[in-house]
DNA sequence: CAAATTTTTGACCGGTTGGACAAACGTTAG
DNA sequence: CTAACGTTTGTCCAACCGGTCAAAAATTTG
């Protein structure tokens, strides 16, 4: 990175941004090799060597991005609280992840293509962060299976599951769009989605009569 | 492509072939614009201009790739059948798919980059033969719907569902196995997958009492 | 064997890409 | 006004990349 955070002016914050903004948007489309330092600096409205005055290199800027995102992407789950009803608590986790893979696609898709390649950039981070944070919350799903609130599974699976369902609509987006055709692939696929996997996750999760 | 297809000898066949294995290792884990016909030369132990001499260019390899790769890839929902029990019939269309992802997660994982980046090169496809394969077998589940067998959902959905969680398992691999640890990310983690799996859809489409 | 054919390779080319650099431009403060 | 500082741009470069080509090597055919 070049100039040291403490020392931004407003300017340099704003044009940063500015940046950052296009680069996630060509970086989700094409992955980090598949983009180039022009797309972003045209998307971005200025010239190449105009960038590289705000970011040396091209990886500080999907390393930026990736650090930005990773915390965002994971709100959800860090709301997951162990106060509340179970059932209500998934239900609105679900809800929320679905939301963000409606209103945040790009962001997945970034978050996708880094992972699909082996995640080279971010491994220590999932070894670390993320699976403390899995194991803490499937903890507390597995407390709640044994006091009876919700049907016993393996809580890192469903956790697995409930990712996987909802970034599937960001991710595979063209394809669900594809399949579901003009009529029923417009704007009220994501509440049909959410109707779907409410139905999935939380009526087959209520503790067995 | 170079050799018209009849008139190929055993060797063009078993070099073509050759490369195709090799194109599979490195586009799955690069993308396409992120490979290079180096790489794939050097993977396929020959060189670039050798490796050009079965394929023309670096396109007509990824082609040819894919157009194999989606037949082989919708045979699982092509054997759901409306003959036999709905939920036997559900219950190894997910195995089937679970024990794909896990015996071919660079197949996965090529189709995964494809859709991402927006499908470019295989949208026709989509939009084509997999909208009316699954608008069939949407068809079927919804019979069975009707017909009392397992519960009321939307049938594209499932088939989402179906496809995000099982397909999860190749392409977020690493990321799965960063979260299990090293002790449940081991060979055991598709079988808990299948289990949870089985849980998940089976219990939760069992008719409604 | 020799001629014909197929396969392999080294050298090369034009275009692209990430990045460097110095000069020009703009802005602010004394 | 002007010196200092931050910003922008045109130009350039070395590395890389997809693809060509002619000639060498290997193989097949007569």
């Amino acid at each position: 990175m070049d100039i040291p955070a403490p020392r931004r002016t407003r300017i340099q914050q704003q044009k940063r941004e500015l940046i950052l903004e296009a680069a996630l948007e060509v970086f989700s489309t094409n992955g980090f090799r598949g983009s180039t330092i022009d797309q972003i600096a045209e998307a971005a409205g200025m010239s190449k060597p105009n960038l590289l005055y705000y970011f040396r290199r091209k990886e500080d800027i999907h390393e930026t991005l990736m650090k930005r995102l990773l915390d965002t992407w994971l709100a959800p789950l860090r709301e997951l609280d162990d106060i509340g009803d179970p059932l209500t608590e998934l239900r609105s986790y679900i809800r929320r992840k679905l939301e963000m893979a409606r209103d945040f696609p790009r962001e997945s898709r970034l978050f996708a293509n880094e992972i699909l390649q082996g995640a080279p950039r971010i491994m220590p981070m999932l070894e670390g962060e993320l699976k403390t944070l899995v194991d803490e919350k499937a903890a507390v799903i597995k407390g709640w299976m044994r006091a009876g609130k919700i049907a016993r599974t393996d809580p890192w699976h469903l956790i697995f599951s409930i990712w996987a369902t909802t970034q599937h609509y960001a991710d595979f987006d063209v394809q669900v769009r594809a399949v579901l055709g003009p009529d029923r692939g417009g704007d009220g696929r994501f509440e049909d989605a959410a109707r779907f996997l409410e139905q999935l996750f939380i009526d087959g999760l209520k503790p067995k009569g």
